[in-house]
DNA sequence: GACGGTGTTAAACATCTGTTTTAAACTATT
DNA sequence: AATAGTTTAAAACAGATGTTTAACACCGTC
């Protein structure tokens, strides 16, 4: 076969129709059914395109997805922006409530796939596939990274800090808990439609939940410090 | 079709061999790759069994899976004693933290079933399939009430109210979070290796963290409803 | 207008997977 | 031992799904 084009690697694409169409489709439909639920009929039926126009864009499903992987990237640099610009805050604290508002109230943005996303790097995170490892390490390893600075900075401990990285995976699973179970969610708390007030009302709460550890940590530690009695207890 | 077998109905197996092998693998499988991933034809090779014989003894793959449910719900039973146990305990504080420790601790035995079926009922939490409404009624829902009891009674808070609601879902988050993000969590963190010491020091933190919240939110409100210039701030 | 490259289409192919069929092996009862 | 009921085995079936093929339309260039 001499003629295989192929144009995944030749990534000069013309920034054309059909193409970006696949894309947007596919974000849509793997965030919807994960990688092995979605098919690559589904997603060119949503894209109004041929079955085969997957395969001649992107060679194959596993391909589309690392595509869609990468084109999340670019969410989550402006994550990455929302997050230094945070940073710029003097007071950690404040500079982390305003990050655990601004994650989950747009994870349930359809409109704009910030959401769409997010839900898909949460879901690579409960059922990994081939990507497993370019996702991580190209998404969620910068934000986890960022994350735990902040936390760190408020508990006033080293990045790699066990009690650090205990902190940051307890905001973590909070927050995913929200993305990614939210049919169960809805199942056992009804009343809660996930309204943009109530969403904020969640945000809000996650973040008390955990600065009331993170501050009380400081606090204890910091008196100890300063304590006349080093070392109370042992 | 006269004489149609398909003995799904009729529960009175002889607890003999083949069936129960069925079932064994079948939790496995099914907690490894979830619903839809799992292959039949993988569940009775593990089985050494045909293939045909999940379809004699079950009838299809759903009722199969529906069987694999119904025999989680014994685990969750045990669970459930554990819980009933705990709520002997005159401070709900200390039996908040022993029920975090039998979670986290058990989650990862893959040796007794309990942590497979746990994992199973965390991973149709994020992937939730027909036997959605099921699985939550009869295994996960007595779970979230009788966590949303003890919360509240820590809180000093009705069952029903908002902040009790949304601290069991943290509490759940983080919990849920080491199960269903293991293989995450292993990569973001590779000095984690899950041993059991490590799991306890785990379990230790998510009580310490969720405690901290609880313990200041009843001591504000208690505060507030014995301060004698009631309603400062509204 | 011929031509090479690119994008698109319909059809077919190969494989996987849940399920069924048909017959054989086994078990217990008479 | 014969028989009826139950369990197992091998093969095949039917549908879905990822992928490929071969023909066709479009488009700018020589």
């Amino acid at each position: 076969m001499p003629g295989r084009t192929t144009r995944a690697r030749c990534q000069k694409a013309p920034a054309d129709g059909t193409r970006t169409k696949l894309l947007a489709a596919a974000v849509a439909v793997f965030a919807e059914r994960g990688f092995d639920g979605a098919t690559t009929r589904e997603i060119c039926s949503r894209a109004g395109a041929n079955v085969a126009l997957v395969n001649y864009h992107f060679g194959d499903k596993l391909e589309l997805y690392r595509e869609v992987i990468r084109y999340a990237i670019d969410a989550a640099a402006k994550m990455e922006m929302l997050n230094a610009a945070l940073e710029q805050n003097a007071d950690p604290s404040d500079a982390f409530r305003q990050l655990v508002h601004g994650v989950i109230e747009r994870l349930s943005e359809t409109r704009n796939d910030f959401g769409l996303h997010l839900r898909l790097v949460l879901k690579e995170m409960t059922q990994p596939t081939v990507a497993f490892s370019d996702v991580l390490d190209e998404t969620l390893r910068p934000l986890y990274d960022r994350l735990r600075a902040l936390i760190g900075r408020i508990l006033n401990l080293p990045i790699d800090h066990e009690t650090t990285r205990l902190c940051t995976h307890s905001v973590m699973g909070q927050v995913s808990h929200y993305a990614v179970a939210q049919p169960v969610l809805a199942y056992l708390w009804p009343e809660m439609k996930m309204t943009p007030e109530q969403r904020q009302r969640v945000a809000e709460h996650i973040a008390d939940f955990s600065l009331a550890y993170l501050r009380s940590y400081r606090a204890k530690t910091a008196e100890q410090r300063h304590s006349r009695i080093p070392r109370r207890s042992r």
